[in-house]
DNA sequence: GTAGGGTTAG
């Protein structure tokens, strides 16, 4: 009682209780501060209520259920109050909640604002509610918020989620003041729907008004559609006009080393971001280890990941990933199990990688015991990726029916992965009758996909059978489908060097060839016989036109050992499969110039040493 | 009180 006579006795007394609300930073100090509120008597005061409630469902310690609680008690709640509510309730991932809100604040007469319909908009999209989202468009107009800037790039926003991208682009049109996020918006709207072309005129028009938020979205946006080498031309664009290298930016970049396996390139970007303490946070972390990984330094990305303060779930799974990918089955069982003894969590992706692990190195018990311990002892269901990866495990060792039963048994449809997993195992045992059941089927499932087409016009040649392997080739010209030409990377001193099959553009293409041929003569006097037998490779995945041993990975090879010294090793990688042929060619090399070389294909890294490869021949 | 960018398998 006391304390509230002394409150009334000065005149600031009304003001600093609310006052005191903002600098709360404890749900038991906001209480403390609510009941002193009621006690003033302002129990329905939109105002007072309205700042308790935006602590409760907005700050970092807040409590939802202590502001819906509020909430009920206020007679008349204001279009403040259902904003911030509503805000908690899309940050908490209900926007359900938030929409009903939006159409209880309707009912009761109360007009949103500029900052409702952002809200609005955002729980549409979050909540897929394609026909309340265009409602809430009408009533941007209706209340006059038509050239608001936030509403209009909210509605991109839910456009761009809803795949309208004409939609989002008619309210971009129509913006007089355009802002970062506007451009950014629309940018990687039209990337993730592979219309780069598109969101490159957007880009080259922000000229003004870019940083490095609108940058990032175009390299991204390059990134993600395999375009490496124009992320790294913009990169260099960006850096002289002295943009700042902010965390996504180098995340972005990092992919794209990743992608061409630039591991110099890559190595720079690490650097840079731990002397420019840009800040490492767990997903940052993810794509540096990932980095390493796939550009062959497993060591480096164990040091890495090792050093780290916090590792999170994903940096663990990446981890596990790229032991797999390397064969490296039994360490990445290993790892797993230290993962478990931390008291970190596994998810679906540990599991998924897990059982890559195993069907990589051929761990075929192990492959079945972590199936059925992820759901026996995490609670984790097996997901379609799962089924693919046992798919996979029995099918790469020829344990075909096994595969088989797996499909039929699984709870969920097959999807062409899972299909894909079993149609390449049919390549690899030349299984014709069930490959060419699944190759039909795949086909019908991604008629856009060339891979498949390729797989199934392999194995009817393995069989001999010319007229049907000439059937696939006419069914792909005649839907336009093309086969994506192959092609090696190699990084010297910095440069990333691509070769294609036959291609004779590079610089220093004679003497490449020359080397080319001078490597085949030395390895055939160590027992290589060109695989050339038949025409079994009448449309292998590299181009048919260019002979065997012109395919880029050799072309790549020889201008590595034109290019290093004696013992360096040469790191290679490739966007295709290698095939048979280049398998056992790289074998012989690695024994006769005594050199390392790693190749990572499409699925995983070959190491070759002293004429053996360490997936041992088993791929 | 409000909007935008990066990672993880086959």
């Amino acid at each position: 009682m006391s304390s509230i006579q002394l409150i009334q006795a000065t005149p600031i007394s009304l003001s600093s209780p609310l006052q005191a609300l903002e600098s709360c930073s404890t749900m038991a100090e906001l209480k403390q501060h609510h009941s002193q509120i009621i006690k003033l008597g302002l129990s329905a005061d939109n105002n007072a209520m309205g700042r308790v409630i935006k602590f409760c469902a907005l700050s970092k310690n807040g409590n939802m259920g202590y502001a819906e609680k509020v909430f009920d008690t206020i007679p008349k709640p204001d279009t403040f109050i259902y904003n911030v509510i509503m805000n908690g309730y899309l940050q908490r991932q209900l926007p359900r909640y938030s929409i009903v809100l939006y159409s209880q604040m309707l009912q009761d007469f109360l007009a949103p604002n500029n900052f409702t319909f952002p809200c609005a908009l955002g729980a549409c999209c979050n909540d897929n509610a394609v026909e309340e989202g265009k409602q809430v468009h009408a009533h941007v107009f209706k209340f006059g918020f038509g050239s608001d800037g936030f509403s209009q790039n909210s509605l991109m926003h839910m456009y761009v989620k809803f795949e309208s991208l004409e939609e989002a682009r008619r309210v971009f049109d129509k913006m007089v003041k355009r802002n970062v996020v506007s451009w950014t918006t629309l940018i990687s709207g039209y990337a993730q729907r592979g219309y780069i072309d598109e969101a490159l005129k957007i880009f080259e028009s922000s000229m003004t008004q870019r940083n490095s938020v609108v940058w990032n979205a175009m390299i991204a946006a390059y990134v993600q559609s395999n375009r490496f080498h124009e992320a790294f031309a913009l990169f260099d664009r960006m850096r002289a006009e002295k943009v700042v290298l902010d965390k996504y930016v180098a995340a972005s970049m990092l992919s794209a080393c990743t992608g061409l396996g630039a591991l110099e390139q890559g190595k720079w970007i690490h650097c840079y971001i731990e002397k420019n303490g840009i800040e490492l946070d767990s997903k940052l972390a993810t794509t540096i280890i990932d980095m390493y990984c796939k550009c062959g330094c497993l060591e480096e990305a164990f040091e890495f990941f090792n050093g780290l303060d916090y590792r999170g779930v994903s940096s663990w799974n990446c981890m596990i990933g790229g032991l797999a990918m390397h064969g490296k089955g039994e360490v990445a069982i290993e790892l797993f199990q230290e993962m478990e003894r931390k008291m970190v969590a596994p998810d679906n992706v540990t599991f998924v990688n897990v059982l890559s692990a195993c069907a990589h190195s051929g761990l075929i018990k192990e492959g079945r015991y972590y199936f059925s311990y992820m759901t026996e002892v995490h609670g984790i269901e097996p997901r379609r990726e799962h089924y693919g990866c046992m798919v996979d495990l029995f099918g790469r060792a020829g344990m075909l029916e096994e595969a088989k039963k797996l499909i039929d048994e699984m709870p969920m449809s097959a999807d062409e992965s899972v299909f894909g997993a079993l149609l390449g195992a049919c390549g690899i045992h030349g299984n014709i009758e069930l490959g060419e059941q699944l190759g039909m089927r795949v086909i019908d499932l991604e008629p856009k996909n060339s891979g498949r087409y390729v797989i199934l016009a392999n194995l009817y040649s393995k069989a001999g059978r010319w007229e049907d392997v000439a059937s696939v080739r006419k069914l792909m010209n005649d839907r336009g489908v093309k086969k994506s030409p192959g092609f090696s990377v190699i990084e010297l001193g910095g440069v990333v060097n691509e070769f294609i099959a036959g291609e004779i553009t590079h610089p220093q293409a004679k003497d490449i060839y020359a080397k080319v041929d001078e490597m085949l003569e030395c390895i055939r006097s160590a027992g290589y016989v060109s695989n050339t037998d038949g025409v079994l490779h009448d449309l292998d995945e590299e181009e048919r036109e260019s002979p065997l041993h012109y395919h880029s990975e050799k072309l790549a090879i020889a201008f590595g050992l034109l290019n290093t010294n004696p013992g360096e090793i040469l790191r290679i990688s490739k966007n295709l499969r290698i095939c048979r042929d280049c398998h056992q060619a790289c074998k012989l090399i690695s024994k006769v110039y005594d050199r390392e070389i790693v190749v990572r294909d499409r699925n995983r890294f070959h190491h070759f040493r002293n004429g053996e490869c360490s997936c041992r021949d088993y791929w």
